[in-house]
Parts: structure tokens; C-alpha cells; sequence
DNA sequence: ATTAGCACTCGCCACTGGAGAGTGCTAACC
DNA sequence: GGTTAGCACTCTCCAGTGGCGAGTGCTAAT
């Protein structure tokens, strides 16, 4: 066990660490107020740390730096987190609210998370192949060429264009109109073009050669968005430019990469979603090829009560946690509020 | 006048520089096949060049690299444009044919341009604002709760959600989708709005207050895509930091400052519109804050005959111009071909 | 007009030595 | 026995040095 003194001696190190940057010699250290030892008592208390893990020293008359061990430390017992301050919160809130769609909202967060941390944010996006389909609406636009609109729990909508082979009439469109919205109501979109193939034969006698060349259109036309497949928004990567600690090209080459090679960090961000909250990740301890000196803050979010998505923030592990972990958990509070203001709700028809 | 020996020399000079990326000596151009005069002359006529600010050297003794004004008369003089491959024009066609909406194949044709080209990719976008609305659809989606869809030029849709203050019958939104259409169909977003502005006054006393307060909401809903305003979208920053002349943190921190300060670069790129065709500004040139080492590759493009954007790649001014300019142009091209490709038909009703 | 020759300049690199910061160890102290 | 002062040691950082290679400008000869 650490002692009461070796604790205090940690914290300040690390506060002193994450305000300049530069490794904490001992004398430094002996210079506090809060502390009434030499610096030789200290140089022995480090000796100990380090021993531990918890600190190193980057060369031998460097004093030491925080390892990624004794920032974890740090973070679970000893941060006492400032709480958001209000022009934050509101500046959040509007903005958020403002945006009309979920997809907006959702790009707006990303945006902020970025701006006010002045780090990297990463949005995971909800799977638009797993939500539920509300409504469909066909738009008639010319002779051979409709319109489909996918209404999703009737607050985000999507447009798919159907080129058709040979016209269709008014009435064979309002036909389709009816079997889409009843078929596909309340199911998901993956779920939604199994049916779309299943009725298709089923009813193949029922239907004319032109609605069933529809349906197919139509079922090509949900496959499209599975490919697609942009499930992460990475925002503010320009930012990571001011750090002294990547100042370096090759070092910044290897985080952009990182960044364009989404699995990894989606990968973090699913064991963000085991817990809920806001989790802290320093260094390697994400499993991501992240630098040892980089950190990440992440946290889970739900629409209706189920786990969509995760957000946070990445930057050098040297960052303001006291400020960024409520940053990253308000920022996810006011994204889920927004988002279930609309509650689908029966159609008056 | 430059004579013919010094025009050579000039242009073997460049395509060294362009290839190796170092200054180029005497000696070294000495020893071109091509070049049957000795180091020494070679030296006199660099002498000259270098005083018409064709060529400067870095420092004394290392050799010359062109300038700005030097690599615009080889872009302008001697540049011999390779055709692309016919698997880039494929892999461009197919790609962009195969982005449903106009929005996607603009963002594939970023992407695509950025990818094959190495470099950062700008793309100015139509302003929606300014496209004309084929069809207005209004889809109720709970009592209180509608969907507005705003389609353009029959090929790009864009949905509004508006929320009631009390419900609407289904015949009053009948009425209220045949008021939009019959009022602005063939408008621009920005004519539409004044359109509704007028027409609530004209017809005041015909409406009543649920439809009334309806068009208010939508005409709020139509101002809301101006102030959004992104006209612009930039790829592939990160390519950047491959470029050994770039590799200096302050360097590209400037550069990508330049990025996020849309304004200069609109500017260039509106100066693109003037000419047709590719045009090529080399540093400051394009009077954007560039360094003096990096170009941009410009071309506009339309929609329907119309200059609508314009579209580019900005990297190092010691890039594969021949390369580069076909790619821009065929880029250009097929973004427009597909964009033409849904010409708006009468519609059957 | 062209060329060979030569002194000169400059960037690059490896090396050097001194200053500053911080450490570990030891011996003395309370 | 924990704490402290003292001291030798180590390492980074920086400025200065000198040799090397590349390339130039000038001059004198062709």
C-alpha cells in the first residue's frame, strides 16, 4: 500500500505534470507548500514509485513523468471533477436542440465535443441498418421515376431514387404505398428487406410485372445503405497539431492512421459500452495502437433506453481530465435528452 | 527573349526538380542526354534565368530550384498532358454513377480526387439555396408531427420535419401539398421563401389558423439551409503529411489553418470560375494565404449549363502536374455527366 | 561563345566541452 | 529509524569547431 504521504507526493507530481508538461524534479516538488519534506525525502519516495510503475523517468536527470500506470492511479482515486460551467452547458444545449435531425444532432456534438476540448472527438453512430422504420412515402417525380422516403421513429428520414423500367399509375403507386407501410412498419431496415424478398414471392401472383420491379428496386435500394457502412465520426483531427508532445510528423502520421483505420477504435468504443458512464482509457490500455501518451475519454449513449452509440474525446494522456470528463458525459446527457424529445406516436388516419 | 538552349535547360531543370524534389545542379543537368554543354555554361545560363526569377537558389551552394514564376511558364509552355489511365476514368465513372443522390456523387468525386491524386481535394458545392424545387411532399407522421420533403431538380431531396401546434385533418394537408406545389415548383429555396412570405399575407383571410401557422413553420423550416451554409468540402488533409516539403508542425498547422478559413479558398475558386477548363495557380499566385511551395489545380463545373462549383486539389507545388491536370478535368467531367443524367420530365398525374 | 580550373561558400554532420537540472548514495542528525 | 545535507555522477541541451561534399562565380584560355 502506498502511504499517506507517498499519495500526496503522487497527486501533486501528476497536477504539476498535466499543468506544464515537463518532468517534476524533486526540488521542485520540495518547493510546495502542501509539502514539508527535502528534496532528498522525495528523491526516495520517487525511487519507490517508480518502482511500482507509477512514475519513470524519461532519462536520468529528467525528474520523472506520470507512466500510464500512475495517471490511472491518478484518475480513480485522487480527481476531483470541476463541474461544467454553465455558458458550456447552454452553448451545448442549443445547439444541439437546433439541429433538426438526429444525423445533425449527432454532428453537431461531434463539433463541439472537438472545439471545447480542443482534442480529438469520436462520435460512434448508430447502425441506421437497426433502426425502425416509422413511415414510407413514395413521391411521385416524373413518368419513370419515384421518390422513396424512409421515415426512421419518425424523426430522421432518408431518400432513396427508384428508376423505373416502365411507368406506373397513380393507383398501382398508391397500392405500393399501402404494402409498404404495411409490411415494413416497426421494423428494422435489415429486417425490412428480408421481407420485401419473402412477400415478393408470396405474392407473386398478385402483383403486376411493374410492382414487382418495383419492390426490387426498392429492395436494392435499402441494400445500398449496409455498405455504406460510416459508423464512426472522427472531428478535429487538425487540432492535435498543437500538442508540443506530437509535434513530431511521423508521430502524427502514425494517430492520422489510427484514425482512418476506424476498426481499432470502434473497437474501443464497444468496451466503452460495457460500463455505463464516462470511462477513462490511458495508453495502451484502450488495445488500440494508441501511444502510450494519449488518452481517451468515452462514454455510452442510448436512444429509448438501448445503447446506440458512444462519444468522447481523444488527446495526449497529459489533458485536463477534470475538465473533459464532464464535458465528454454532459455533451452525451444533452445528445440522448434531444434525441427522444420526438416519441413516435400514433398516426391520426 | 529566352533562347532555345535556355529554354531547354529551364525545362530539364524543372522536370528533375519535379521528380527528385532537390535543387538541381549544373553538373547534374551537364550530364542529360539532352545536353551537350559543359557545366560551366550550364552555370551562365543559370546565372541568367536565376535573374529573370525563374530559378532561385536556397542557399549558395545547392544548386536551384524553380520558383513559382518559373514552374507557371512550364505548366504554361512546355507541360505535355499524359491522358489518364482508363482504369482511373472507370473506376471515377462507376463510382460516381453509382452515388444515388447528387450530394453522394459529389462527396465520392472529393474522395476519388483526393485518393488518386495523393493530395487534398476542395470541392465547392451548388448552393442549394439556389437550385429549384421540382416537388414538394408532405408526409404526416403522427398528429402533431410532419414531414416536409423538398425535392430538387427531380434528383436531390431534403427533408424538414415541422412540428403542429395542433393537428391537421388530412384534407387540410391535401389542400396545403397542392398550395406548395402549385407555388414553388420551379423556384429556387431562396424565391420560395419570399414566395410563402407573400402569398400568407395575399391569402390570409382563405386560410385558417392550423394551415396558417403550417406555411409559418415551413417557411421558417426553408431559412433554415442559409445560415448552414457549407459550401465547401475539403479531403484528405492527411495526406499532407506525407510531404517531406511540408514536414514541419508549424508548416502544416498554417496550411490547415488555410482549410478551416473557407473564405480565401472560395476565393480562389471562384476566380476558377471565370475561365473554363483547368486552370493551375501556383503559390501566392492564388492570392490565398498558400505558401509559396504549394499549388492548387482548379476546374469549374455546372449543372445543366450552368456554373454551379468548381472543384480542385491543392498540394505541393512540386506535383505531377501532367497528371494531375487530367485527373481534375476528367473528374470534372464525369461529375457533370452524371449529374445531367436526371433531366426533369413533366410528371403523369 | 564556350570551357576548364580554382577559390570560395554553405549546409550537413560528427564531435567537443561547459552549463544546468536532477538523481542516487552516503554519512550525519534528531 | 526516518529525515536531511552534501556530493559525485549522469544526462540533455546548446554553442562552437572542423572536415566533407556539393555547387557556385569568376577568370583565363580555347
Amino acid at each position: 500500500m502506498l502511504g499517506e504521504r507517498d499519495q500526496l507526493l503522487l497527486r501533486k507530481l501528476i497536477e504539476l505534470y498535466l499543468k506544464e508538461g515537463r518532468p517534476v524534479g524533486s526540488r521542485t516538488l520540495s518547493k510546495l507548500p502542501e509539502i514539508n519534506v527535502s528534496a532528498a525525502t522525495i528523491r526516495n519516495v520517487m525511487a519507490d514509485l517508480e518502482e511500482r510503475g507509477l512514475i519513470a523517468s524519461p532519462h536520468t536527470s529528467a525528474g520523472r513523468v506520470p507512466t500510464a500506470r500512475g495517471l490511472r492511479f491518478y484518475v480513480d482515486r485522487f480527481l476531483t471533477i470541476t463541474p461544467l460551467e454553465r455558458a458550456q452547458v447552454e452553448r451545448l444545449s442549443e445547439a444541439l436542440s437546433e439541429a433538426g435531425e438526429a444525423d445533425a444532432a449527432i454532428d453537431q456534438a461531434s463539433r463541439l465535443l472537438s472545439e471545447l476540448s480542443g482534442m480529438v472527438s469520436i462520435v460512434r453512430l448508430p447502425d441506421r441498418a437497426e433502426e425502425r422504420v416509422s413511415r414510407v412515402a413514395l413521391v411521385p417525380l416524373s413518368e419513370r421515376r419515384v421518390l422513396v422516403v424512409l421515415v426512421f421513429n419518425n424523426q430522421e428520414a432518408e431518400n432513396r431514387f427508384i428508376e423505373l423500367a416502365r411507368p406506373l399509375s397513380a393507383e398501382q403507386l398508391e397500392k405500393l404505398s399501402r404494402f409498404f407501410n404495411e409490411e415494413l412498419e416497426g421494423l428494422t431496415l435489415r429486417e425490412a428487406r428480408a421481407r420485401l424478398v419473402t412477400r415478393m414471392q408470396q405474392l407473386h401472383a398478385d402483383l403486376n410485372e411493374g410492382m414487382r420491379r418495383f419492390i426490387a428496386a426498392a429492395e436494392g435500394a435499402l441494400a445500398r445503405h449496409e455498405q455504406e457502412g460510416e459508423t464512426l465520426r472522427v472531428t478535429g483531427k487538425t487540432r492535435l497539431l498543437q500538442y508540443e508532445e506530437l509535434a513530431d510528423v511521423e508521430r502524427l502520421r502514425e494517430l492520422f492512421a489510427t484514425f482512418e483505420q476506424q476498426r481499432d477504435l470502434l473497437h474501443v468504443l464497444d468496451r466503452s459500452l460495457e460500463a455505463d458512464g464516462v470511462q477513462v482509457f490511458i495508453g495502451r490500455e484502450s488495445g488500440v495502437e494508441l501511444d502510450d501518451d494519449c488518452a481517451l475519454v468515452a462514454r455510452p449513449w442510448s436512444m429509448d433506453d438501448t445503447l446506440v452509440g458512444a462519444l468522447g474525446v481523444i488527446g495526449p494522456a497529459r489533458m485536463p481530465y477534470d475538465r473533459v470528463i464532464p464535458l465528454v458525459d454532459m455533451t452525451g446527457r444533452i445528445l440522448e435528452s434531444v434525441l427522444k424529445k420526438h416519441t413516435p406516436a400514433p398516426l391520426n388516419e
